[in-house]
DNA sequence: AAGGAGTACAACCGCGGGAAC
DNA sequence: GGTTCCCGCGGTTGTACTCCT
């Protein structure tokens, strides 16, 4: 009955990995694409588990991923995402393709965790020394102010999309697809053809857009990912390894200067192709139905006739609205 | 310069869902 | 249909690094 067993627990290394470990799994994933992680350390030899093999690649190695400091706007996305979504780091993390869900998690337990707590304090002293509504604090006045911003970058990502959309009328308004995700082909299988959607979504933007600065070493690397890797790959190694890595870098970089997509949709309008992601990652874990504020911002972002945007799920967050800033 | 405190982040641990047998 | 295991996720820990006294 049952599998045989996956690894065990004798003679396993722990502990940071070498680079000599990275090369040795990096290599083999180019050669084998990442996935069967279960098959990584007795293919490769490395003294590691499987699980500490997709650890390292996914968390470390894979090609995309961004590192250092979060800027501005990722750290509001973050704080944004997190209050919708809660500690739910993955799905976070599909939002900002260039982070992993460990980093997100690390940044907010270290960094923003505390922010947000001196935030509430100043909120608390301010409103204990000043009496009355008018007495808003000057940081909260900013957490309105970038919340109100995603708000319209949401809305104009909206807007974006539906261009997009109507670009692409026989696949959109084909009988066979889903109401509410017309760009999901029914199968649940493949996120090659969902990486033929995103790209016929994209086209127009992508068209401009100059090469990745990452296109160097790693391209290989992307390149050799970009194939269906087995059913071993999660959402977002879906997201990043189907969706063109090159592509998304540009997309996503909220640092980004100098991309041509920025011709066509502004930074700030970068931060609302998490649909994008989101799609994927509502494709690749197919029909679950558990992450209701995704859920309902993809259909929304999906739904043409809908006049009303998460808005309502925003609203119901912040408890404000507001147009003043634009 | 040395040592303690604080910070950042890589890695591990345990659990749950779903697939394989 | 039940059992076992893989995979992914979130929480937590360990350790290296930086800052402060």
């Amino acid at each position: 009955m049952g599998r045989p067993p996956c690894c065990d627990k004798i003679g396993v290394k722990k502990g940071p990995w070498t680079p000599e470990e990275d090369i040795i799994l990096v290599s083999y994933i180019q050669e084998h694409g990442p996935g069967n992680w279960r098959a990584v350390p007795a293919n490769t030899g490395l003294l590691r588990c499987s699980k500490s093999c997709r650890l390292r690649w996914t968390n470390y190695l894979r090609p995309g991923i961004k590192r250092g400091n979060f800027n501005d706007h990722e750290e509001k996305m973050i704080i944004h995402l997190q209050a919708l979504l809660g500690n739910r780091w993955a799905a976070i993390a599909s939002y900002l393709p260039q982070r992993t869900d460990n980093d997100i998690k690390n940044y907010w337990n270290t960094h923003l965790k505390k922010k947000l707590k001196k935030l509430n304090e100043g909120l608390d002293d301010s409103n204990i020394n000043q009496e009355g509504s008018s007495s808003v604090s000057h940081s909260m006045s900013n957490k309105g102010q970038w919340e109100r911003r995603l708000q319209t970058d949401i809305h104009r990502a909206k807007q974006a999309l539906c261009e997009a959309l109507s670009l692409d009328k026989p696949i959109s308004s084909s009988p066979d697809l889903g109401t509410t995700t017309p760009l999901i082909q029914s199968s649940t299988t493949s996120y090659a053809s969902s990486t033929e959607n995103i790209s016929r979504l994209l086209k127009n933007w992508m068209k401009d857009s100059p090469k990745s600065p990452h296109e160097t070493s790693s391209e290989t690397t992307q390149n050799s990912f970009n194939k269906p890797a087995g059913t071993g790959c999660s959402p977002s190694e879906g997201t990043h390894s189907a969706a063109t890595p090159e592509g998304f870098d540009s997309l996503f970089s909220f640092n980004s200067s100098n991309s041509g997509f920025s011709q066509s949709v502004s930074m700030d309008e970068t931060a609302n192709f998490p649909h994008e992601t989101g799609l994927f990652q509502d494709e690749s874990k197919s029909n679950s139905d558990t992450q209701f504020p995704l859920k309902v911002i993809e259909k929304w972002l999906f739904d043409d006739g809908s006049q009303q945007g998460p808005y309502d799920i925003i609203d119901m967050t912040l408890g404000e609205t507001g147009h003043e800033l634009f």
